[in-house]
DNA sequence: CGAAAAATCATGCTTTTATAGGATTGATCT
DNA sequence: AGATCAATCCTATAAAAGCATGATTTTTCG
């Protein structure tokens, strides 16, 4: 019996690629595609599905999300990162919630049969090599971030300034201080700029 | 007589895509596709192409360059631009290079047929929307800088202070306090935050 | 319920940025 | 030769951010 596949990515022309890099492959049948993770989450409601590929973005949720959802309501089904970066953050959090695999979108055919057949086998399969792309300021993973630090630093993003973000939040300049210092620690960074080139490089903002 | 297509792109899952896509329309026809710029630039050499898809984002250069130098070199070659981004700056520093169009990743089939259509005919195509994407923040294009002002926003982007910047390039923290202000003037930010958002938004660091 | 985590606020001090308003020296282009 | 622009430097002030230390009050969750 072959390994059924639903993708999940926004992006028709990935989906096209996947689809076809797949097509003449043994033993592996796409049987379902998503362009977002609703549809994703209805298809596996209705349909018996092996191993999703997630995107890790997507329109309405993120694939690190997304994934989290798919191991709580689907476990049998195994989850394997698509992702155009070599972000170690991202691998880690995705491994974190459950996934059996990462592989970046520059990935050829060799190497998708490969995580998939490692995957199918409960093994773990990620072609990513970090140490050339990552930057030494970059922290090891996407630090935990709360509600709060998460506007927070949304809104230093815009441009805002800390009376200005209070203003906005109601409440006072030093609260907002707090979140805005420990988001320097979360992403062990020393100021504005770093952690603003961290955030955007992560997708946060 | 078919059109001729080349496509650049260092994802050969959106390689496949595309030339899966194109693979049933009439009229049109992938003559070669590269991952890179230098490959991409040896095969126009030796081969006629109507229109070149270009992928923004290359290894070794980026396609806004890449575009420049096709236009230069191959002028009678046609460029349409592939991102993963909505990006007001990205296309028109792309239509400022020569390009006759700009197709975002997240294109259907009939998109890309009918870009394809526009520019043979020698027109112009982009299916971007701008508005509901582009932060009220972003500049109207990609502000051109000075070769100090680049380097000066790059070790910004790193996390450096003024005077750790004036160290490092030799000269008073009051020079690279100009540079600074100058960046701010010219992405028209008002602060080191969206200064950095931005130009991460735009892959200058 | 009770512990842990998050969100709130405060004070004081130092460093860095932002803003304003120049000025001088080279290099480049017409 | 004159104009333009980049790069360099300056003074001075106000605003914002960074750093330390600590406390109180909600939420959240087992």
């Amino acid at each position: 019996m072959s390994v059924r596949i639903l993708i999940v990515d926004d992006h028709p022309l990935v989906l096209e690629g996947l689809k076809s890099l797949l097509a003449d492959a043994e033993g592996v049948r796409v049987v379902g595609t998503a362009t977002n993770a609703i549809d994703a989450i209805a298809f596996l409601k209705n349909n018996e599905v092996d191993i999703a590929f997630l995107d890790i973005n997507l329109p309405d949720i993120s694939g690190i999300d997304l994934c989290k959802k798919v191991k709580d309501q689907f476990p049998e089904v195994k989850t394997l990162a698509l992702s155009t970066f070599n972000e170690r953050a991202y691998v880690s959090r995705m491994i974190q919630n459950g996934a059996s695999g990462y592989l970046i979108k520059s990935s050829g055919k060799e190497d998708i049969l490969e995580a998939i057949a490692q995957v199918q086998a409960g093994g773990y399969f990620m072609n990513v090599q970090f140490d050339q792309v990552t930057p030494a300021t970059a922290p090891k993973t996407v630090p935990f971030l709360t509600r709060r630090e998460k506007e927070v630093l949304v809104l230093i993003a815009e441009g805002l300034t800390n009376p200005q973000i209070a203003e906005q939040l109601f409440v006072s300049v030093t609260t907002v201080n707090s979140h805005r210092q420990n988001l320097l620690i979360k992403f062990e960074v020393s100021n504005t700029a770093s952690l603003i080139k961290l955030a955007a490089g992560l997708g946060l903002i």
